[in-house]
DNA sequence: GAAGGTATCAACAGGGTGTCGAGTCGTGTC
DNA sequence: GACACGACTCGACACCCTGTTGATACCTTC
């Protein structure tokens, strides 16, 4: 339940003359996100959405079954980007600290900075969304895991010290991570400037895990 | 505009039979401090609060403006009681950086956790109201401040090395034990257990801002 | 040319917000 | 003891938003 495969759409006439169908769900995903540029989603309602691919209401619940939904499904592709781009960076963390853990935290900006507009939806749409929530929680905890086997092995072959339990330290980075890029990217008072904020997690991180460097 | 002076109702006959007015103020407060308890501030209506406190929804407006002020107020008391609590164990940083780091990481942790619902819903609420939005953005930067002089003077008394700037690094880690105790306290999944929390940040904050240890 | 999935929307039901205006009730004043 | 006034209350309203239903139109495919 809850997949993502909105291309269950088959069976078109190959070039199909004016095809309707997905175009409009593409249109309404357009639209969420072209809305997002100037303002939250709670200013968003699910008739500006329609309005803006061009239908009426209720029939954009023939392809939504809310506004949350088409952000889930936005935030879907986003995250497939990211995992993308991310590569295994981390799991290579022995081979170079610093360049490594860098390469795997720019990834993280990069992606989302990419799409600020819809990773700040998507943190605001967190505390409704059950399935939002969920989502999140599972892009979360997999880099958890991938961050705490990796400090695991650098204090195994001596490279780390030890100290805190390594999935305690994965998960307080990674909160870290997430929160700071949002108030960067949502530019809220206390943040850190764009510019600056990859080489800040990057030396923290240096030092929660190697100690000094 | 938007202080937070509930106390303007004067004039009242001493020892009032039945007094009614700012009761009822305190019991819609204490109806939302309640619900909180067991569902979120959005599942939470006007008229659940009014009818909580014994009126009627439009009597609701003749005390607080929204739901969200009702909050605001709450959350008011919440930071006094933090101030308070915390005192001044980041200024005497260099006294027993391990002792005083802990301190003030405790003092934050402890007040928020005896509020933990009011606390959360703060986090909430901050997408919707303006006004929470810049109180929870004052608090967290006094907090950035704070820790950003101690940073600074540890490094001019050469027990801190340099590194990134002092105020990015502060801003860092109070972003940093926001989410992290968010996290904590609302249970979500990658998170790290109550008890071990604090150990977790103080230790990441010591490496952070010392190097080794 | 009938069947069946695809797609569309007017109209409805329901729940939430915030406001208005008419009222009640004490209290201090002359 | 009438009266005015501020504190307080709420029924009724206007609005906005959500999600559903049922009638309908449009393709295709056989």
């Amino acid at each position: 339940m809850a997949a993502s495969s909105p291309s269950a759409r088959a069976s078109r006439g190959r070039r199909a003359p004016r095809a309707t169908g997905d175009d409009r769900e593409r249109a309404i995903l357009a639209t969420l996100e072209e809305l997002l540029e100037d303002r939250p989603l709670h200013a968003i309602s699910v008739d500006d959405l329609a309005r803006g691919a061009g239908i009426s209401r209720p029939s954009f619940y023939f392809y939504f079954a809310s506004k949350e939904a088409v952000l889930l499904s936005l935030f879907d592709r986003i995250l497939a980007e990211g995992r993308a781009g991310q590569g295994d960076a981390i799991e290579r963390l022995a081979d170079d600290p610093p360049a490594q853990l860098r390469q795997g935290i720019l990834a993280f900006f990069e992606t989302f900075r990419a799409h600020r507009a819809v990773t700040l939806a998507g943190a605001e749409a967190r505390t409704t969304s059950a399935e939002l929530r969920a989502m999140w929680s599972r892009v979360m905890e997999a880099w958890v895991d991938e961050v705490a086997t990796a400090i695991s092995s650098e204090r195994a072959r001596g490279a780390a010290p030890s100290g805190v339990a390594a999935r305690d330290l994965a998960t307080a980075l990674v909160c870290m991570n997430e929160r700071v890029l949002h108030t960067t990217f949502a530019g809220d008072s206390p943040s850190v400037g764009e510019d600056d904020v990859v080489d800040v997690l990057v030396a923290i991180w240096l030092r929660a895990i190697y100690g000094d460097a």
